[in-house]
DNA sequence: CAGTATCCATTTCGATACTG
DNA sequence: CAGTATCGAAATGGATACTG
């Protein structure tokens, strides 16, 4: 943390928060995530190293409370921490509206993948076991497979085949998916431009898009042109 | 700017705006600055070699526009960078809440006196030629004096003796007044505690607190404790 | 599981001075 | 007024490997 020698409330925040990832820490944390492993799903970019320094720093900061729990280590938001939602909030909601433009280096299944698990809406599953298949078409072939299995109220990401039979394949390129998952392109669209095609019975074709909730911003409203 | 590898919007925007000082450049943009200049003023530590570099990084994110207008380079917010408002209010109504120590190096004469002028209550004050003399009796002597004046619509701040006569002279420490700012402490109370001394005619000072109010996040709800 | 340790190329930025 | 030029110390953080 660098001092910015200003008393401004805005100032004085941004020498906790302006450092790189750690919004983005805050944000895994704000999604539900308490262990190191699985908070560095969320940013897998990041090295161990700096991932347990920022950490830290949140820790210092009063953001970050860690706690040894059941043997394990936990992170979990203070208040003050919780009180950075409306934060994480704007950013989010200004970054759908203005920043549109996703680079090659942007996309990233295991990502997408992490991220629809958590937001999926079990109640409108099936309660027998289901397997959605993503197929994506624009990725090297190790990337290109991944499987989603709901099993009660249990969901697990897998990059290779499960084996179970799968309800419903999703295929499409990742560069679409990301978009729907961002709200910049309806299913309905998709579906109808054939830039998404699903197969398996008709019944879990029709119902698939419900399951799949959008990212978190995907409501926001876009800049009208002009 | 670098790029974080992720398509989550949070991950967007903090790309454009993680960096060091350029939330702040923005505050400045918010608050009505638009000259090289007049934005240096409201961050005096930053060189002008890095106020420059942010700024051309902020038109090329499209947040900021430059333009020549009469001979003068003018930087403004375009509509993407004026909806950044709600970012720059969420960060300080957490900041005042949750950041409430303020180390030596983080008080500055200049710059209280340059957001108390901005803030100023015109239409609260007298029509007639109207200064403010404030005495910090915690600071090198160099920065304890400071004026305020205000003759019409115009308002200046001064750090050596105008010559006028002055209104009302206020007393206390940059910190007390600081906190007042920040919202952290009425007036009522520090006049109280005689941690603010006011002189000139009874008048006057009953109105002075009217005239000069707090900054934008003094309305924020604190934390209560426990 | 939950981190440390080490290394070093790269970046950053503060200070200071200068310019059309 | 609105920047640019230059320099060097310090910090950053990515890669990689390792540990109790």
């Amino acid at each position: 943390m660098t001092v910015y020698g200003q008393f401004c409330p805005v100032a004085k925040a941004m020498e906790v928060l302006d450092e790189r990832w750690t919004l983005l820490v805050v944000r895994e944390l704000l999604a539900g995530s308490s262990h190191f492993n699985e908070l560095r799903r969320g940013v897998p970019k990041m090295s161990p190293a700096l991932l347990s320094k920022r950490l830290r720093s949140l820790v210092r900061a009063g953001v970050v409370r860690r706690r040894d729990a059941d043997n394990r280590v936990q992170y979990e938001l203070t208040q003050c921490g919780r009180e950075l939602a409306g934060v994480v909030e704007s950013l989010g909601a200004w970054g759908v509206r203005w920043i549109g433009e996703l680079g090659e280096g942007d996309l990233d299944p295991h990502l997408l993948l992490w991220d629809l698990r958590r937001r999926l809406d079990l109640d409108a599953m099936p309660r027998s076991r289901t397997v959605i298949s993503f197929v994506f078409d624009d990725v090297a072939s190790q990337a290109a497979r991944w499987w989603l299995m709901v099993a009660g109220d249990n969901a697990d990401i897998c990059d290779y085949d499960p084996g179970f039979d799968v309800t419903v394949t999703v295929t499409t390129s990742l560069r679409t998916m990301t978009r729907i998952w961002r709200g910049d392109l309806e299913w309905q669209q998709a579906l109808g431009a054939r830039a998404v095609v699903l197969s398996g019975d008709r019944a879990a074709r029709r119902a698939l898009p419900g399951w799949l909730r959008p990212g978190a911003f995907a409501g926001v409203p876009r800049p009208v042109a002009g």
